[in-house]
RNA sequence: GGGCCCGUGGCUUAGAUUGGUUAUAGCGUCCGGCUGAUAACCGGGAGGUCCUGAGUUCAAAUCUCAGCGGGCCCA
């Protein structure tokens, strides 16, 4: 006999269970010749703890791969850890204290990566105890870890690849910096921190070659790369004046003239000349720092210092004339190639000017935007100096502004294939469509050439050796390097791989390894053959390769999405996934994003804590589509709670009868099938209806509908419509064979229910079917496919339209004031539509029962139609004639009056034009009826009641009373009784004393008081019982 | 600034592929009822500018366009 529901408890006893049958090993034996299916775990990050997002994401993933595996695939479910990079390198530095790389490089840098690792690995135990306890089952003792040895030894072949295929180049390019971390940053990486700050906004003139006195106007935010300035662009397309100002002439947009002559307080200008920036192109000029800054003076490139033409000058803001700084700007790197300019980039790795930056040297760069202001004024050729707060990127980790500068750096051809990866990614099933077809296809159609090296400490290496003769070695395995002279320290990151030398081929010189490490976002990317050892092992990856589902949240699209994608395609040259369900964020009820500052996080051990996991899964799955924001409320958790607190107690209920009765619960359905009633044909129908829908959406992995079907079924037909309807059924004596089909009944639901709720809530489908079927586990046991031959979609239509009409019956009592418990001698059911009355008519037994009605008629009630006068309308215009219309209205037929109306819209009433406003009308029920309409008709409920009626009436609420009594004594419901009854109704009663007598199990039944009985007096309708009850031993 | 997604009673939501009677359900609230599985449940009432505006149409929550607000991604 199962306890209460307590989700907890019962979980954290089936966890055990399952670790003593080594659940995973069994279903991997089990599923070992199934067909194969690769999930491929999207890795978390481990610098933090499990929140409600990765729950959410663990919801959604479960249950397709439990279902998988119960439908007999070979299902690979190991998960990954991301444990590289530099958040965790940031949270190291924190801990020892260090402020910069030479900080690191201080104290070791052999220590600090042994803290990198040790921090990494920190949260693998609590992340795999989060899955265990979460329900999941998989391969949780065999992690992929990307600092593994051997996962970075298998990712090197990707970098072996793009070298074969010429993707992999090292290239100067001018890439976002963090001066702090001393390393450049992604593109993306550098625009997730965006912040307003207030910065310089500074307008200056170029004076042009051999025009006297003739300059071109910038603007800029950024003075400190004014010493890097080789060019000023303008749009060819734009128009651009010469304007005398004073005995100047100022180049600018025209259209911007106004607005900057009214900024720089100017109000006598004269335009000499309107050009097209195309005219202007080619203008020489001289850089005002020359004096200062001797390297301008030494340019070879003929562009130097020239006015270029550029499509991505834009009129918003500035003058038309774009400052152009190849060494500080990616746009403005571009120009630099298509020009041959010069890059020139004064910066150092920390952020300081170098000695090409000449009397600036040494000096902070913004530190030394006040000095070059300053410097440009004394010169004379600044126009405005002020101020201007806009959104500058700041480092994702450190939160140090960051900034451009050309280094030396690898990169990934990307631009050169993301054609082809358009093509690939089409064969891609997206869920939902627009996060494939729209949105990961416009990220790739943008994508630009990746840098991939980071000149940091805590990541993959990069197994790229260097030779004084040029040589360059990309190397994809350990053996690989062996055989070219190198020895292979026990671990693979930094510092002891940068102690691996190589010979060089061409020249027998020592190679040396570029000393990079990879951007972290590569390291995950490889986790399509990295985790299963490819290509030093083959075996795992020949037979899973392609991956057929992964899901991650939407930000992952120019993540993980991402890199899979780029990196497969290059390793292999097609798409690594075939499924891909794209889910939204977790964010508090009220739609705001969770963060500890606001007090808002929801943190997933707490919801489990409080409900258990088969709730918390259920739930985020349920609430919302997985692509959509999910506002986590409390509230509706609850309500799922309930949900499984009533699927419990209807288990808890017929599981109490069949125990009671023995019942063998080996008695196919089959046997019992000529003693099915038709709420049980019903039920079962619904069943298959319902795994036959759930089987339809795990194809289409829109997986909300999932527990919202499942929630409707158990609230809906389990509990409020079949248990409601057998219940009498499961109280009935010995083996008589209605009880006996009902409980084959139950049995097939309850299997088949807990199946379904099995890749959901894996806890209680395995409490339920364990305890039913007594197999070792339900995760273990076969999906119970759809059976057609089960379903009656015309019993569910009727058992539909009785529902309807049962609900309007009860209606219709509510309004009369007649309680349940009283019979009624009839119901009338009006409808014009065919099914309905096939419906009741066949269906009319179950609907007697529950609307405790006599008789069931289906037919119509003739009401009368009243005309009632309305005296507000009929006064002024009839006047002193419209007491006789009143009379003439209660003479003539109100039914002619009512169709000429709607017809005419006026009635000649004996000469007296009548219109709708005159008149209301009203319909009278026939005496001792009940109206109440339902969707396809009418009920009228006959209300009279009779003296046998009454009797029986009284009868009920005495039982009801006795059973209330019973329950307070705590008697089990198998418990006999004596009782007595003192009334004033004793005939009444005496007529239904076999009735009561059954219905409360009393052997005796007697009507007068015995005082050694618990006795209770009770007031039913105004009248006094006095009750005794004695249970039997 | 661009791409994508979202906006429906106090709250959480269904309905958009295919325009069509009175816009779905739950929570909360008020009234009534039922209860031999249920600290449950059932019936009813109140509660709506379907973000705004325009357009297409006999008809728009639904389709189109523009705008507003929120989110993710990018510049």
């Amino acid at each position: 006999m199962p306890e209460d529901y307590n989700p907890v408890s019962l979980e954290i006893k089936i966890l055990e269970e399952w670790e003593k049958i080594d659940i995973y090993d069994k279903l991997k034996q089990l599923r070992s010749e199934g067909p194969k299916f690769f999930f491929l775990d999207g890795p978390p990050y481990m610098n933090g703890l499990p929140h409600i997002g990765h729950a959410r994401t663990r919801a959604l993933r479960d249950p397709v791969l439990k279902y998988k595996s119960m439908n007999g695939y070979n299902v690979w479910h190991q998960p990954g850890f991301d444990m590289h990079g530099l958040p965790i390198e940031v949270k190291v530095e924190e801990i020892l204290g260090t402020k910069t790389k030479s900080d690191i490089e201080k104290i070791g840098t052999e220590l600090f990566i042994k803290s990198c690792k040790e921090r990494g690995l920190s949260f693998l135990k609590i992340w795999i105890d989060f899955y265990r306890r979460f329900g999941m089952i998989g391969d949780f003792d065999n992690p992929y870890m990307t600092l593994s040895n051997s996962y970075i030894e298998s990712s090197w072949y990707f970098f072996r690849k793009a070298w074969e295929k010429n993707l992999l180049y090292k290239g100067k390019a001018t890439v976002a910096w963090c001066p702090r971390c001393e390393t450049p940053l992604s593109g993306y990486e550098a625009t997730d921190e965006y912040k307003d700050v207030e910065d310089y906004s500074i307008y200056v003139k170029f004076p042009l070659e051999g025009n006297k006195d003739e300059y071109i106007i910038i603007w800029t935010t950024t003075p400190w790369t004014i010493p890097a300035n080789v060019a000023i662009a303008v749009n060819p397309k734009y128009e651009y004046v010469r304007v005398k100002v004073a005995n100047e002439v100022w180049i600018v947009a025209k259209e911007l003239l106004e607005k900057l002559m009214t900024l720089f307080g100017i109000q006598d200008y004269e335009i000499l000349e309107t050009v097209t920036g195309q005219i202007l192109f080619g203008l020489k000029y001289r850089h005002i720092m020359e004096d200062d800054l001797p390297i301008h003076t030494q340019f070879k490139e003929p562009n130097a210092h020239t006015i270029i033409l550029t499509n991505y000058v834009t009129l918003e803001d500035g003058t038309g004339c774009v400052h152009t700084a190849p060494g500080h700007g990616p746009e403005d790197y571009s120009a630099g190639v298509e020009y041959k300019l010069p890059i020139l980039s004064p910066v150092d790795q920390t952020g300081k000017f170098t000695d090409e930056a000449g009397k600036y040297k040494n000096i902070y760069i913004k530190d030394a935007n006040d000095l070059i202001v300053d410097d440009i004024e004394d010169k004379g050729f600044l126009l405005l100096r002020d101020s201007v707060f806009h959104r500058y990127a700041h480092c994702w980790r450190c939160k140090s502004p960051l900034l451009y500068r050309a280094s030396d750096q690898w990169f990934i051809k990307v631009e050169a294939i993301k054609d082809q990866i358009l093509k690939e990614n089409k064969k891609v099933k997206w869920i939902p469509d627009w996060a494939g077809e729209k949105r990961f296809h416009n990220w790739i159609e943008g994508a630009r050439d990746w840098c991939i090296s980071r000149q940091r400490f805590w990541g993959i290496p990069l197994p790229i050796w260097e030779c004084m003769c040029g040589n360059i070695i990309v190397v994809s395995s350990t053996e690989e390097i062996k055989s070219l002279g190198g020895t292979i320290p026990e671990d693979l990151h930094k510092p002891y791989i940068d102690e691996v030398f190589i010979k060089c081929p061409k020249c027998s010189k020592k190679m040396k390894r570029v000393p990079d490490i990879a951007d972290v976002w590569f390291d995950s990317g490889a986790s399509t053959w990295s985790s299963l050892g490819y290509p030093q092992n083959t075996k795992k990856f020949d037979e899973l390769f392609p991956v057929d589902f992964i899901t991650e949240g939407l930000d992952q699209t120019r993540g993980w999405f991402y890199t899979l994608m780029l990196e497969s395609f290059i390793v292999f040259g097609r798409a690594p996934y075939n499924k891909v369900l794209m889910n939204d964020f977790v964010l508090d009820q009220f739609g705001q994003k969770m963060s500890k500052s606001l007090g808002n996080v929801v943190d997933p051990n707490d919801v489990i804590t409080k409900y258990g996991a088969d709730v918390t899964r259920f739930y985020l799955l349920w609430e919302i589509a997985p692509w959509d924001k999910l506002k986590f409320n409390w509230e509706n958790v609850e309500s799922i709670y309930r949900t499984f607190n009533i699927l419990w107690n209807a288990y808890k209920f017929v599981t109490l009868y069949m125990s009671l009765d023995k019942f063998d619960v080996n008695t196919p359905i089959n046997d019992v099938k000529k003693y099915l009633k038709d709420e049980d044909k019903w039920i079962l129908s619904r069943i298959n209806t319902l795994t036959k829908e759930v089987e339809e959406t795990f194809d289409t992995l829109e997986l909300h509908y999932i527990p919202r079907k499942i929630k409707e079924f158990i609230l809906e037909d389990l509990s409020r419509w079949y248990i409601r309807l057998v219940r009498e059924r499961m109280w009935l004596e010995d083996d008589n064979k209605e009880k006996i089909s009902a409980y084959a009944t139950a049995f097939y639901v309850f299997k088949r229910l807990s199946k379904i709720l099995a890749p959901i809530s894996p806890f209680i489908s395995e409490a339920i079917y364990k305890n039913f079927v007594g197999e070792s586990s339900i995760h273990l046991s076969d999906w119970d496919k759809y059976d057609p031959s089960m379903i009656d979609s015309e019993l569910e239509l009727n058992m539909n339209i009785l529902r309807n009409i049962i609900e309007g019956t009860l209606h219709a009592r509510q309004k009369a004031g007649i309680k349940l418990r009283w019979p009624m001698s009839k119901v009338i059911v009006e409808t014009q539509d065919e099914t309905v009355k096939k419906a009741v008519i066949s269906l009319s037994e179950i609907m007697k029962k529950q609307i405790n009605v006599k008789e069931i008629v289906i037919g119509e009630v003739v009401q009368e139609l009243e005309i009632l006068p309305n005296h507000k309308s009929l006064g002024p215009k009839f006047k002193g004639d419209a007491k006789k219309v009143v009379e003439l209205l209660g003479a003539v037929d109100s039914c002619l009056i009512k169709s000429g109306l709607e017809k005419e819209g006026t009635f000649d009433l004996k000469g007296f034009q009548i219109t709708p406003e005159d008149v209301n009308f009203n319909y009278i029920l026939p005496k001792g009826y009940q109206l109440s309409e339902f969707e396809n008709g009418k009920i009228y409920l006959y209300t009279e009641i009779t003296e046998e009626l009454k009797s029986e009436a009284i009868a009920r609420e005495v039982i009801r009373r006795i059973q209330e009594m019973r329950k307070q004594s705590n008697l089990n419901v198998e418990d006999y009784i004596s009782s007595y009854i003192v009334s004033n109704f004793e005939s009444d009663l005496k007529i239904h004393e076999d009735y009561i007598k059954h219905e409360t199990r009393s052997k005796s039944l007697a009507f007068s008081k015995n005082n050694d009985y618990t006795g209770k007096e009770w007031e039913i309708d105004g009248d006094k019982f006095l009750i005794g009850i004695q249970k039997l031993k």
